[in-house]
DNA sequence: TTTAAATATTACAACATTAAGATAATCGAT
DNA sequence: ATCGATTATCTTAATGTTGTAATATTTAAA
C-alpha cells in the first residue's frame, strides 16, 4: 500500500470514492423508487419505453445493461403486473416487442415527475456548476474505461 | 420528461452519467479480479483483513457494506479456499474474528499490487488534476446523498 | 431478574449471470 | 434456387450473490 506511485494511489482513492458515491445516491434512488412498489431495474423499462416506444427485448436489455435471461425474468414479472406487455413482430418472427399497457404509461406518468424531483433533491450536495464539471469528467472517464473492453 | 427544470435535468443527467461509469469502471475491476480466481466482494475482505488486521464479523460488513447473512457466506467460501479463517474472541463470546490466513495473506500480496496498476490504467482517462477535483465532488455527492438516510 | 441490545447463523426469497437449447433469419457456395 | 452453416433472438434451467426475517447465544442495563 506505501510503496505504491503517487499516480496509483490517487486513482485507486477515485475508485473507493466513486464506489462509494455510487452506492449512496442508488440507495436514495433505491428507496424512492420502493414507494412507488417498483425496483429500480423494473422503473427503467417502464422509463425506457416510455421514452422510447416499443423495442425488441434484446434492445431493452442493451440499454439496461441486463443479460437476456435477466430480460425474460423482468418482463415476465412486469407482464404479471399488466404494466407492459409482449407484442410479436411480423417482420421478423424472431424479435418480440416490449410495450407499455395503458396501466403501465399511467404509472409511468404518475410515478417519473415525483421521482426526478426526489433525485434533483439527493444531487442537490453539488451546485449547478459543479455537477456540469462532474457530469463532464465522469463522461470522459467512462469512456476510458469502456475502451478496455 | 421536456417540463421538467433545468435544475432537475441537470441533476437526472449526472445521475445517468455516473451510474455508467460506475458500471463501467466495475466491469473492468471485476475482470481484472476474476485473473486471480476471486469476485470482488472476496479480494475486498482479504484487502480488508490485511490491511487493518484480524476484525469481527460485523466490523468486516459494516466495512464492505453487507450485511450478516452475506458475511456469513462470503466467510464460508473463503474459509473454504483456506484464505482466511475464524477466530473465537476470548473477552466477548457472541464474537467472531476474521484473519487471513498465511496463504490469504500471500494471496493478497501477491494480488494487490498488480491489481492496483490495472485499476490505474482504468482511471487514466483523467489527469492527475482532473482526479483530485472528481474526488471532491463526488465525496461532497455522496456525503449529501447519505444524509437522507 | 427481566429486558433489551449485539452478534452470528440459518432458511428463504429476490435478482442477477451463464450455459444450453429452440426457433427463425441470413448468407455463401454450389 | 437451395442446401448448409452461421448468426440472432428469446426462453429455460442451474447456479451465484445478496438481502430479509427468524432464531440462538451472549452481554449489558434497568
Amino acid at each position: 500500500m506505501d510503496n505504491l506511485s503517487d499516480e496509483t494511489k490517487r486513482a485507486l482513492k477515485l475508485w473507493v470514492v466513486l464506489a462509494k458515491c455510487f452506492n449512496a445516491v442508488a440507495e436514495r434512488d433505491k428507496r424512492s423508487i420502493a414507494r412507488f412498489g417498483l425496483i429500480p431495474s423494473e422503473f427503467a423499462v417502464l422509463d425506457t419505453l416510455y421514452h422510447k416506444g416499443p423495442l425488441p427485448l434484446s434492445e431493452v436489455g442493451k440499454h439496461l445493461l441486463l443479460t437476456s435471461g435477466s430480460i425474460t425474468y423482468m418482463m415476465d414479472k412486469l407482464e404479471k403486473q399488466e404494466l407492459v406487455e409482449r407484442k410479436a413482430c411480423s417482420e421478423d418472427r424472431r424479435v418480440i416487442y416490449a410495450r407499455l399497457t395503458d396501466a403501465g404509461r399511467e404509472r409511468i406518468e404518475t410515478i417519473f415527475p415525483e421521482h426526478a424531483e426526489t433525485l434533483r433533491e439527493i444531487l442537490s450536495g453539488l451546485s449547478a456548476e459543479e455537477q456540469e464539471i462532474a457530469t463532464v469528467l465522469l463522461r470522459k472517464l467512462g469512456r476510458r474505461a469502456n475502451e478496455g473492453t
